[in-house]
DNA sequence: TTGAAAGCGATACCAC
DNA sequence: GTGGTATCGCTTTCAA
């Protein structure tokens, strides 16, 4: 015998008045409780998650599905789900979904079918239609983080409005030419990026700018901003004054590049991001700042939420980014650009070598 | 009634048939276990995981603890870790247990006690000694990655060798002022920093170079390189030729503070690092590669076979970091080394301000 | 080769 | 307040 029948037994109680006692559903005297309490105690009792679920039919766990863990914006919302479930005794099973991955299919064909959850987070997942389907069939709730689905819970901050804030911020220090950096390479439009661009269209067409309007795709990544921006900043065609990043890492990657080329930032080129990534500070970018790790916390206490109500209705939040001013953007150098700019042509090479 | 009562009623023979025509446990004809796989598939049985984890005592799951999933190299390790469950139709459960938190106590107080695992694996950890105790206690095959421990399985690289084989790379090509960047900052020393650190020091000593030691301590990532770098290489005391990053966040945040600084790399100074960070190609480093994703796919192989077979010895997985030659290192400049040096202490501002 | 029945370890309803 | 017992859904002897 094991478990609790043993709390029982050496409590002097039955199985029955055992888990009364621990569970705390059910009226038990206090004196019993506190012997079963003691029992338990001295065994070292800790209930069987399994034999619990059975029971219950409640995991006490939450699936987390998101397309990539190595990217800050993923890692830093996962890191605040994991806080918020820790803080509620809740358990974490973590599916990462790769775009077009074997493992991917499996986890919406296998995996998910399963149900080893109560409820389930999806970031940022762009899921394909069949994969949508097959997240609704499970009849789990479902709260999305970065996501556009009115039916489900949804939190995100307003991409649109974020860069368009960017976008005229960068305006009203007198710019006009502006280059949209990031996104859209290959076939790879995600929703978020194809939100902010258009923006970035919108602000520029406000300001009567729409004829300077100019996207340069990039691969979503520190790496691919720096890419695209060594290409962009450094040919001899006309290079652009600012450049909004689709995010902080494709903003980083451009002064980057930017620095090689011996481009001086914000003296003869602005930057700005999305994000307020953990390297913003240190490259001095002025960024839109979103939370992710609050966006995870949010995200549990709504999952929560509908899985204690499960009529709850589905809400959106959608938090609104506060612009961090540092020093990656300034007026651009009106006087001297065209020297500039034939300075710039000559060191094409980078700077350091 | 549901589940495989239902299965069973179906293909019309009984549940324990059913269970060993879809388990594949025990002999069923060919033709009353293609009834049974047909009835399974008509109404989309799928097993309630925590029946089986009652009735087998195994979870299918393995649990995943480390204290960061926001860097590089713990990122890498649980993709690596993820992909391998996913093609073995494992789950993962992750515990993310930042050293000092309060999230962590509870981690090794309650949550892992729970036992919702076949096996654990630990990345990292750097636990303390009741922690230690408490993973002992739990009584489920443990495998480390990035450890130490003796009496249970790891798979890691060879620290030690690896930087020794940076520095003597700088040395073969004449450097004598070499700096070890990175790590010991505060009271945190890492015991993989720390062996790092030895690496060093042994080859330094190897060469004669004992006296010109030196290890300048940072946070190891790479806003902590990069500060760390700038008060190094800033300042009016004699700065290094050549510098060995305790991994290659750190030797990048170096190179980027060499850059603003106007030193130019490998010219000036020689930057290895360690690692193969997805940045690294981006900044040239030459550094040792190690592969963080394959550490946790071996994690996982080598955790199955302790699960399979509970009387598996511990291995111990070292593997060698190939040393992948970029262009950030280079002989030292020796003839205008004062020079430099002069130029350098007046520009001691930020080349692109 | 198949079926009946006994667990696995809890919860929860219903008497007492 | 407390105890007996059915139940959750599956696996696994043991007999047939």
């Amino acid at each position: 015998m094991s478990g609790i029948a043993k709390v029982a037994e050496l409590a002097g109680v039955s199985k029955s008045t055992a888990s009364r006692a621990l569970t705390g559903a059910g009226y038990v005297s206090e004196s019993t409780r506190a012997r079963v309490i003691a029992a338990a105690a001295t065994i070292g009792y800790v209930p069987s998650t399994s034999a619990v679920s059975l029971a219950t039919g409640r995991t006490r766990t939450i699936g987390v599905v998101m397309p990539y863990v190595n990217r800050w914006f993923f890692a830093e919302v996962l890191e605040g789900i994991q806080e918020a479930l820790l803080e509620h005794g809740l358990d974490l099973t973590l599916y990462d979904a790769k775009p077009g991955s074997a493992g991917r299919r499996r986890i919406f064909e296998d995996f998910l079918a399963r149900k080893r959850f109560d409820g389930l987070i999806a970031v940022g997942l762009e899921p394909a239609d069949d994969e949508l389907e097959r997240m609704r069939a499970i009849d789990r709730p479902l709260v999305t983080v970065v996501g556009e689905d009115p039916s489900t819970s949804v939190v995100a901050i307003d991409d649109d409005h974020a860069v368009r804030r960017a976008t005229e911020h960068l305006i009203a220090l007198g710019h006009d030419s502006i280059v949209f950096l990031g996104g859209g390479a290959g076939s790879n439009w995600a929703h978020v990026d194809r939100r902010r661009l258009d923006g970035y269209l919108e602000a520029m067409a406000d300001a009567d700018l729409g004829d300077h309007v100019r996207h340069v795709p990039s691969d979503v990544s520190l790496p691919g901003g720096y890419a695209a921006a060594v290409d962009l900043l450094g040919g001899a065609r006309r290079t652009p004054t600012a450049i909004v990043g689709v995010c902080d890492e494709v903003a980083i990657g451009a002064i980057i590049a930017s620095r090689r080329l011996g481009i001086r930032v914000p003296t003869d080129l602005s930057v700005v991001g999305i994000d307020d990534h953990e390297y913003a500070e240190m490259f001095a970018l002025t960024t839109l700042e979103q939370v992710p790790r609050s966006q995870g916390l949010a995200a549990v206490e709504l999952l929560l939420a509908h899985i204690a109500d499960p009529d709850h209705a589905p809400r959106q939040v959608r938090l609104q980014a506060r612009l961090v001013m540092r020093s990656s953007t300034a007026p651009p150098a009106t006087h001297e650009t065209a020297a500039v700019g034939d300075m710039r042509v000559q060191r094409r090479r980078f700077a350091d070598e």
